[in-house]
DNA sequence: CTGAAAGCGCTTACAG
DNA sequence: CTGAAAGCGCTTACAG
């Protein structure tokens, strides 16, 4: 069995040891291992390759890292993990990475100022040769300090000079989701936001002059719609149809109508934000205005990866896409 | 404002510089960043720590990996992200590690074993001190060839001598939730299984001489349990209640039903194997099986890091626990 | 086509 | 309490 073969103790096999075994130069074994930079003879590559499997010779990446200054890892900074939205960014990121080359480190922050600080320096210390940062504040000091790390923002809609970000357009999302309830002809359309500022709750705001409905803001987690759901439809004066501003929030909003007894969306439309996989396995199924999550990764990897990136005030804004299912009751 | 610093081609500050600015030895760097192993005088210290921070010096973690031969670096292969168990296990594993001041590099193999493969040979490559993996199939010869990495298979059961592996014990798991359905006196008892082997499939057919209920098998995915759940109760001879292998599959099965009219758990009665958040927010919440993933990510990060690990065959089993929500009529 | 050697940025005995 | 120096394992000009 060859799982048996697993020994404690046993030293990792280095460069000078394939070397050794292969009777050739240090060298030689790197141009073999790196097809080049140099030429080597197919008898001579042949014998190296054959020692490498011999001896499980794996470059050592620290040393690769030391020498050529490139680490080939990226780095992620998250709020949090329990959230599909992010969960989602980071598989797409990390495909990203591994198609090009890289390995991903992700660090999750827990929507903690100070903790995510300290995962950029960390990362930054890795000689990670991109930084993907999506802020738990709008704007964020953290990222400062480590200038010879391409950075770019993500999900954030930052206008300061020297810095590039990319999100959606949060803002317009929202206005295209409420405006889609509203013709329905449901005269009422509630909001169920994320604590502190918002954009998809200024673009709820600028659909009509007057409120369209009550706002209840709370965690953008299950929990967090549950809550505010609980608030929003436990009075009779609840609204006709309402936007989440997350489908984690919508799952938990679901949740709380189920639970009072009201049926969507012929009692209570919702359409939520984000589009993910969840939302398109709720019941009802959620209409969503859909983030496109792998672009975004993409566009971010490449700027990284390709810059110009610090320094640079580039803006990138993808649009979002107004997926219909049946909780909005088209 | 502070973001605005960022210049790009800045060129990051090393050991040397930080020496050169307090007009020391790059030894005495070292020690002040480590608090060790020599004594320095606090006045030194003092200007150090100040030119550290002029400076904006973060040591090279390659440079020190290289030298110490410890890279701070954990691995965790997943088969894929996608699925709440493993978000959720890769969260829990991430702050264990983080905890005890080690990264962790994730990586998903997408249920391919050849990527697996590369993704393990990639992180050993990079000197991760502890690799865990949750194998593709039950006992992967990927794991060979990194006798030197401490290794723990997660989440699988081998009894392979020189393999450490911890898991729940998913037989038993299965038998008390098919055991629960039964109490309730339901008739039949459908499974909604994985493909390939299973323990909690083996559970259910031992719970009684004869089966239970009908079987269907599918991805464990949202849309395999959907799709398992379509066929399963889209014919009139359909059970009563139903064991889905996994929440991703159970959700998928919720929504099947919804789509037919069946009432949970009026028409049909569920438990689910899992017990991640998304059980407890799908309407109505799930009753599940639950796993200890938090538990058991502590004990693999304990286990890879203090030893002893390879070579050794350990195998921890966690319990499992019903925990009682409102899918099964209780 | 191949080898000897420098040097990436650290840490740590060793000497003072 | 501090410094000079070796060496971790690579890659890459440079010389042959």
């Amino acid at each position: 069995m060859s799982v048996g073969r697993q020994q404690p103790g046993k030293r990792a096999a280095t460069q000078a040891d394939v070397a050794r075994y292969a009777g050739v130069s240090g060298a030689v074994v790197s141009y073999v291992v790196h097809n080049g930079p140099r030429p080597v003879s197919p008898e001579t590559a042949a014998r190296v390759r054959e020692a490498i499997r011999v001896l499980g010779y794996r470059p050592n990446a620290s040393a690769a890292a030391l020498r050529t200054g490139s680490s080939k890892l990226l780095g992620l900074v998250l709020p949090e993990f329990d959230n599909s939205i992010w969960a989602d960014l980071a598989v797409a990121v990390s495909d990203c990475a591994n198609a090009r080359g890289y390995d991903l480190i992700t660090a999750s922050s827990g929507g903690d100022v100070t903790l995510e600080q300290q995962h950029i320096q960390s990362l930054s210390g890795r000689q990670v040769e991109g930084l993907l940062v999506t802020c738990v504040e709008m704007i964020d000091p953290a990222i400062d300090g480590v200038a010879d790390i391409p950075t770019v923002l993500l999900n954030v809609f930052s206008d300061a000079p020297g810095v590039t970000s990319i999100g959606v357009d949060a803002r317009q999302g929202a206005i295209d989701g409420v405006e889609h309830l509203l013709s329905h002809g449901y005269d009422t359309v509630g909001l169920i936001a994320h604590r502190g500022i918002d954009l998809r709750e200024e673009g709820w705001r600028q659909v009509r002059e007057a409120p369209l409905g009550p706002i209840e803001r709370d965690a953008s987690t299950r929990q967090g719609g549950y809550d505010a759901a609980r608030r929003m439809f436990g009075s009779p004066d609840r609204p006709r149809s309402v936007f989440v501003c997350s489908d984690m929030q919508a799952v938990g909003c679901l949740r709380a109508l189920w639970e009072l007894g009201l049926r969507v969306p012929d009692d209570v439309a919702i359409v939520s934000f984000d589009g993910t996989v969840d939302s398109r396995f709720t019941a009802p199924p959620l209409t969503a205005v859909q983030q496109p999550i792998a672009t975004m990764a993409r566009i971010a990897v490449d700027l990284v990866l390709d810059g110009p990136v610090n320094g640079v005030h580039h803006r990138v804004v993808e649009p979002t896409h107004l997926v219909i299912r049946e909780s909005c009751g088209c």
